[in-house]
DNA sequence: TATTGTTATACTCTATAACTATA
DNA sequence: TATAGTTATAGAGTATAACAATA
């Protein structure tokens, strides 16, 4: 297929090739989609590299975050708190358990479900990934300060949870 | 492995099973990355599903609003415009193409590569396809002012140009 | 020898259907 | 029959190595 009739006139208009190789958006510069989604990535590498230190992903500490926070929540509790499907729960649990993290525990009245509950080396575990999640934060906005972080936040929140 | 000794003290704090079922985060509430990672999936969401309509991806809108802006680039330029990598550009033009929205030009001096260019059905598209992002992003927002929609944009994009 | 685009491949993430064991 | 957890599987998205044509 060679050069349809329907080309859109573009032989003026070529970029300098000495100039930026990056080139420029426009139109998707003023979509707050488009300057999330950049910004997400690159606070979502920044926490994976320190992460990774410790050989876990974000959606483990999450876990880890939120069995603290809801001890002996069960499995579906779990998957519905991080957003995934039950079935994606399963190896991330049985990752958590081989590191010994977090258990399962055969202790409610329905002998079907488990409850889930941190370890100590879980709990311990934890505190230092909070303060690695916090710092990754701070190095990743490092172009804000305070109040604009703040501000951020506050916005990114009343996103989410409308 | 059955209830090891390090098991934490979680037999109290269970919460009520008839309470809300949606536990709570704690703990990552502080963190601008995950309230990042979940209103940026709200707003990709909401623009897949609209995009769907047109059978594109969000990845498939930006490039062809990257190729307007930059008429006749190269597919190494595009793949570095949209952060990825060279070979994950081949499926997505292949597909640009076969509808007929863009086309590859070999009209460089050098005969290896391609200028890439949008057709007259890729530009018409295109405007309607701004509206389309445009309306996603008031919508997926809707909880923001104006104000707040602008101080948002300004916030991420410091974040992210840095 | 280096580069553009491409192919092949693999690894992750995500989603769905089907299975088990309990209820 | 319905539900909790699991298994199997398939589809995206993403990354790397290797190849062909050209420089």
């Amino acid at each position: 297929m060679a050069k349809p009739s329907n080309l859109a006139d573009a032989s003026q208009a070529l970029p300098d090739p000495n100039e930026a190789r990056v080139p420029m958006d426009s139109a998707l510069d003023d979509l707050i989609g488009y300057a999330m989604r950049r910004a997400q990535l690159k606070l979502f590498q920044n926490l994976i590299g320190r992460l990774s230190d410790h050989d876990l992903r974000p959606a483990q500490f999450s876990a880890l975050a939120i069995i603290e926070q809801n001890p002996g929540l069960m499995q579906a509790d779990l998957a519905r708190a991080l957003a995934i499907e039950p079935p994606q729960v399963v190896p991330l649990l049985n990752k958590l358990e081989s590191r010994a993290l977090a258990v399962r525990v055969r202790c409610k009245p329905d002998k079907r479900s488990y409850g889930i509950f941190l370890s100590k080396t879980g709990e311990t575990l934890l505190k230092e990934l909070k303060d690695i999640a916090a710092q990754s934060d701070l190095d990743a906005t490092a172009a804000l300060d305070g109040q604009e972080r703040e501000e951020l936040l506050r916005l990114l929140k009343k996103v989410y949870q409308d």
